[in-house]
DNA sequence: TTGTATCAGGGGTAT
DNA sequence: ACCCCTGATACAAGT
């Protein structure tokens, strides 16, 4: 990572006047630099600068919008299904199934089962099916499913989703047991997690890795993987949300998408290895020990300290090879190069047992080993993150080396195995980019090279920082900040569209929401703000909705949630990148600007190139993983063409690249006025803090004119519009 | 929930 | 008698 900070930070600090416009130079392309403008102060305003102008995140919308052509409101029924369950963009993927065809035809779990071979999990299940009476659910009921007030829940969703499936076929169950031996007749659901795993998949034509990828991985095999793992464990939440508890929905999707994907060998870096693991570099984040398990960094699904045996000189030893230090323990984590890490075992984390002393056995033996042996240790290290469900993020730190190693009385009293763990030179920083950021936001370090604490001047409810601390250049040409989209005139809408009735928000499973039914049943986010999947068209509440800002389906309204920084690159003028850390599918901010005709550009061609178009029009590529029969055509209701040039926000310093990490999300919002379609970009994958952000600016119908790609990317086409 | 250690038993081979 | 492999089982474990 680029880690220049300069010398020349002075905080700007004080109000800043809003009615400022500064004069900066805009940088997006990637080449050529555009020389320095004369005037290039950030601090000082030109006289007669433009008002700063601002709308707030919820409106109040523009009443006029341009008269673009009708748009149907049933784009997404007459073309591909709306839900399909790929990143790709504009991929229909056929083969993918909308979600709520997503169901079991009778048996068919043995047979999908058979195909991957035998494992604990689908040995069970094809037990409990071969018991006949109960079908394919029992493998996953559990007692407190059994009850009479489940029964008529179920009944619920299944009546529900029987409308909504439109037709789609469903399996009575005849008959379901109670503990007591009671025969109900109920009609349960039949959500049957394989199946939905399987169908994805095999719209990846990925029902298994080859041998190779399994054994040795690289950067996008890893990449891959975890796509395909997130991408399941939303949309596994999501069906959960709906669902609560239900058998045949995981309780812990992360858990259960990770045993699938294991199980199918959907995984890689297989065999344990001492050191680097290919694919996974320094720096890299992760959400779920699942995936850490998946990419072969560290291997024990729960245990801190992962081990291999060892044979030399005929003797063979188990030697350590990773561990997690994530809180458990009494770590000390206070210096970025050095770790305290303490070993396992004793009953430390165990309240239904008295705490022992640990013995040397286990990871204790084989970090004793490696200390003795001097064998490099992959270290992840536990961060905390409120924004997670599980508060913690892992990052991947590198590779250390065990100094030394001592027992010292825990705060129980029992002795307890220090390892000192220092960390070998020459590698990129990782878990000390984390450090210094949260200094930087408790105000403990400054951040070096800031023009502008605040580019913004208020109107992002989260500061965005002005930073450069590679030259002498003060900030990118002028522009006013606009924190949202502007329509010209409004969008006629030919579908009168009263918004949904939801008070409390729009809740996900309620069948009667328009805004839901609009979205083919599911609310598109998850609980933390998530896109589930990339979709041709999301459709969130809109002015003439009654549910509140905080609505769980206004998430591209809600402004920006990560703390974010436009910086000056090396080579490719001025960039995006974030101090937080933006796990995949996250919103990230939208795409603000004036949204202009389509003949407009026509008019500009040739020399009055206009470097902030954003043009839904193009042809993009497809995000990765590819599906077989993409054919990278976006669905949007009308040609949305949107100028950044003299008005816009922070998704203006948004770089292209050939391998992006974000992505965009057409998002329609509806009022019986008329129609908003804004475009929200979301993290591709999980992105640590500091890295650019980019995403494919995509091809042109007509050749416009090339600029050279700086991407860097293996896959860079060296050239991009 | 999985990975790991351990043990029992079967089958093969060497002494 | 011994080794190696396999399956069963118990259990620990920084979810």
């Amino acid at each position: 990572m680029d880690q220049t900070f300069g010398q020349d930070s002075v905080p700007v600090s004080g109000p800043l006047d809003k009615s400022r416009v500064w004069d900066v130079k805009p940088l997006r392309r990637l080449v050529p630099v555009f020389p320095s403008a004369p005037n290039s102060s950030s601090s000082s305003a030109p006289p007669g600068a433009a008002p700063f102008f601002c709308t707030a995140p919820f409106g109040p919308f523009p009443s006029e919008v341009s008269p673009f052509y009708p748009f149907s409101a049933s784009v997404g029924a007459q073309g591909q299904p709306q839900q399909n369950a790929s990143f790709g963009y504009g991929n229909p993927v056929t083969a993918a199934v909308p979600i709520t065809s997503f169901r079991t035809p009778p048996h068919s779990t043995a047979q999908v089962n058979g195909d991957t071979g035998p494992s604990r999990s689908s040995r069970g299940r094809v037990q409990s099916q071969s018991q006949g009476s109960f079908g394919d659910e029992d493998g996953y009921c559990d007692s407190q499913n059994q009850g009479a007030q489940f029964v008529s829940r179920y009944s619920m969703h299944i009546a529900d989703a029987e409308v909504n499936s439109k037709g789609g076929r469903r399996k009575n169950k005849p008959q379901k047991r109670t503990r007591s031996g009671r025969d109900i007749n109920v009609t349960l659901p039949d959500i049957d997690v394989d199946s939905i795993v399987n169908n994805i998949l095999s719209s990846y034509n990925l029902m298994e890795f080859d041998t190779v990828r399994r054994t040795d991985g690289d950067r996008d095999s890893v990449g891959y993987i975890l796509l395909i793992f997130d991408l399941l464990r939303r949309k596994l939440s999501q069906i959960e949300d709906v669902r609560e508890a239900m058998p045949g929905v995981a309780r812990r999707p992360d858990l259960r998408v990770g045993t699938i994907l294991m199980n199918k060998g959907i995984r890689t870096n297989v065999k344990k290895r001492i050191g680097a693991v290919p694919g996974v570099e320094v720096g890299d984040i992760f959400f779920f020990r699942m995936e850490l398990c998946l990419v072969g960094l560290h291997h024990p699904i729960m245990a801190g300290i992962g081990y291999m045996g060892l044979t030399v000189n005929l003797e063979e030893e188990s030697v350590a090879v990773s561990v997690v230090s994530s809180g458990g323990y009494e770590d000390n984590v206070e210096d970025g190069d050095v770790l305290i890490y303490s070993g396992q075992g004793g009953n430390i984390n165990r309240k239904d047992k008295e705490v022992t002393d640990q013995k040397l056995e286990r990871g204790n033996l084989a970090l004793e080993k490696s200390l003795r042996r001097g064998n490099e240790v992959r270290v992840i290290r536990g961060v905390k993150d409120l924004s997670t469900p599980t508060g913690k993020i892992y990052v991947y730190d590198g590779l250390y080396k065990i100094q030394e190693s001592w027992t010292e009385k825990g705060k129980s009293g029992c002795n307890v195995f220090k390892y000192k763990f220092i960390r070998v030179h020459g590698q990129p920083e990782a878990f000390m980019t984390w450090k210094l950021i949260q200094q930087w936001k408790d105000g403990i370090s400054l951040r070096v090279g800031v023009i502008l604490p605040d580019l913004t001047s208020g109107a992002e409810n989260i500061p965005v920082s002005l930073v450069n601390d590679v030259d002498d250049e003060k900030g990118p040409a002028h522009f006013t900040y606009l924190a949202s989209l502007k329509y010209a005139q409004p969008v006629d809408s030919l579908e009168i569209f009263g918004g949904c009735d939801c008070r409390n928000g729009c809740v996900p499973g309620d069948q009667i929401c328009p805004c839901i039914q609009k979205n083919a049943g599911y609310l598109p986010y998850t609980s933390n703000g998530v896109l589930v999947t990339q979709k041709s068209l999301v459709h969130e509440c809109g002015p003439s909705c009654q549910c509140p800002p905080t609505c769980r389906n206004r998430v591209s309204q809600g402004g920006l949630r990560v703390h974010l920084e436009v910086f000056k690159t090396k080579d490719k003028g001025w960039g995006l990148r974030s101090w937080d850390p933006i796990r995949a599918g996250a919103f990230i901010c939208e795409y603000a600007g004036q949204v202009i005709d389509i003949s407009k550009i026509e008019e500009l061609g040739g020399e009055n190139v206009d470097d902030y178009l954003f043009d839904a029009t193009r042809t993009y590529q497809p995000v990765e993983p590819v599906p077989s029969d993409a054919n990278g055509v976006p669905k949007i209701p009308f040609p949305l063409i949107i100028t950044a040039k003299d008005v816009g926000n922070v998704a203006r310093f948004m770089n292209h690249s050939c391998s992006p990490n974000v992505f965009w999300q057409p998002v329609l919002r509806q009022s019986d006025k008329g129609y908003d379609l804004h475009v929200a970009f979301h993290a591709i994958k999980h992105i640590p803090p500091m890295r650019e952000l980019t995403y494919d600016y995509g091809l042109p119908d007509k050749a416009e004119r090339k600029k050279n790609c700086l991407c860097g990317s293996s896959k860079c086409r060296g050239y991009f519009y």
